[in-house]
DNA sequence: TTGTAAGCGTTATCAC
DNA sequence: GTGATAACGCTTACAA
């Protein structure tokens, strides 16, 4: 451990503990004799400054507590870079939590968080309640990303799902798709109930109604994808084209498909959602809806940074587009 | 902010702060009517205690620093959820820093960890040197995975990496495959060159010369999968397989063969490294070589809550193993 | 079983 | 400019 305290170089330097906070900061002016030989002393003792003894004295860490929905999920990752870099350029720098979809875990990665007194809190997706928000971290800055709450006071970066579900859909139905089946995502999650408002709004748009057998549920992974076409295919549905969640689950739809001899996008179209880096690279390249995940990071980290200074900062609103790609087929010009 | 200390409980209470501290810990007995008083107050302050002054008091944090060298890559996202996993039931929480593949980037997370002091650390990867991790968290029980050291005294969990490399392929040779082009790789990174020095050995023990035309280099993204099969074309190199240093370079050939009018496995068989997730549902489904990540991570857990208790704990070697899917052809028993 | 008091390593508030 | 000294919130001997 390193056991060296500004006392022992206090000592060697021959001057005060408090003299060598100072110079240590930077802040305030210290004569230049007695600096040397504080920044002297450090070096020989190697001297590390304890973060924790710091952060109970100042009430201050100089750190942001993330929370994740899950790590090793392509699309919160991917805003969990933006929030590492965002930040790279001031003081603070991120710890990392959690969530693992799970609400209990989320709680708890939460409270580590704010009982390390993370000076600031940016929350990336995620299912825990305002309210348990509220309680866990009375007063903390806090940003939340990826998520929106109905009634709330927090600063939110956020994408409009039900746009994306929109754009989605209404580009099957350009397409000449009218028979489009649906993988929903997670029932109670957010995101994928506003893609599939969405989705409906495009087609009553167009006078249709949705066809319950054509919507089937997910949970977000490939596997689930997997399950939701064998599904279809069972029951016998009639469909040309399919929205999937998110990409993760357009992969295992994909694959499905090609078990099921159904060609991608020949005889059936498929679209995703998010543009996870993979999604260029599978065959056919998957058209889908991008969410601008990094940036939203970035953002956030603007924000919480932000707010840390006492400026303001109100939610913002980014804006997705559709990446058009190989996955859907035109019917309308159809030839074949 | 949470301005609810064990003071004002032990007001309330009517006890000392050290009962308040007693119950709250529960592994001294507490006469029953205090600890209820004590709890009692606890719930109706909304009392959450400062993990800070609780670290600083008493040395011990709770806390395992993981430190992963790029979070966003697959690889090590999973054994991140390994170590996750495997510290769960335990009472420490780990919190995460990202080295982002940058040497001083990685330097600066450790040190932040450490100064948090962090009561174990955990790395996933990395390029520092030993010296310089011996430097930054001198005496802190540390688990390194997915790398060795040459001589050191870490415990590291990790696989052969030069048994895959060998592995992979031998598998395309036993295909019948002669000219086997490799995209390499990080050219520093010490799990490509290993994969490489498998490649050779493979080539080398049927008598054959690794061929420096068929070698080129990536940085394990899909991108740089992409120049390397461009590359190759464009050389009007000869090869009937591809070994990619990891799936996402894998990913980014497939594409840049599709392009070229190559098709996989009929015209060129692809071979990944890593199995991840996405890779069972590219297509064709690629044919890679597995790492256990996840169960690397839930090693790098175990171990390093051993090393915590002061039980004893060795470095350990897992194994990879081929996953066959479909981007490989036979040449050995070819017709077509 | 319980309270007192001395730290833990810094920062911050004063006087000087 | 600089040095005491009191916090910061909690743990932990040491007594009682």
């Amino acid at each position: 451990m390193n056991k060296v305290t500004i006392d022992d170089i206090a000592k060697v330097a021959g001057v005060s503990k408090s003299t060598v906070s100072r110079v240590l900061h930077g802040k305030v002016a210290v004569h230049p004799d007695k600096k040397n030989a504080v920044l002297t002393a450090t070096r020989r003792l190697g001297f590390k400054p304890n973060i924790v003894a710091q952060s109970l004295a100042s009430g201050r860490s100089m750190t942001i507590g993330v929370l994740t929905q899950n790590m090793g999920s392509p699309f919160y990752d991917a805003i969990a870079q933006g929030v590492i870099a965002g930040l790279a350029s001031s003081n603070y720098s991120p710890i990392f939590a959690d969530g693992q979809w799970q609400i209990p875990k989320e709680l708890s990665a939460l409270q580590s968080l704010v009982g390390r007194r993370v000076d600031g809190l940016v929350l990336i997706g995620g299912g825990i309640s305002s309210q348990q928000i509220d309680d866990t971290c009375d007063g903390l800055p806090i940003v939340i990303v990826a998520r929106t709450f109905a009634e709330s006071h927090y600063r939110c970066i956020s994408m409009d799902n039900i746009a994306g579900g929109y754009a989605a859909t209404r580009h099957l139905l350009d397409r000449g798709h009218r028979k489009i089946a649906i993988v929903r995502g997670l029932p109670t999650h957010a995101d994928a109930i506003e893609r599939y408002q969405g989705y409906v709004r495009a087609l009553e748009e167009l006078g249709m109604v949705p066809d319950p057998r054509l919507v089937v549920e997910s949970d977000f992974s490939p596997e689930s994808g997997i399950t939701a076409v064998n599904e279809l295919v069972k029951r016998g549905e009639r469909f040309s084209a399919i929205f999937a969640a998110n990409d993760l689950t357009a992969f295992g739809a994909r694959l499905a498909l090609d078990q099921h001899r159904l060609r991608v996008p020949d005889d059936v179209s498929l679209i995703g959602f998010d543009d996870q880096l993979e999604s260029a690279y599978i065959t056919p390249p998957l058209t889908t809806y991008r969410q601008p995940a990094r940036e939203m990071g970035q953002y956030a980290a603007d924000a919480i940074l932000k707010l840390l200074q006492g400026e303001e900062f109100s939610s913002l609103q980014v804006h997705g587009e559709l990446v058009i790609r190989h996955s859907v087929r035109d019917l309308s010009t159809a030839s074949v």
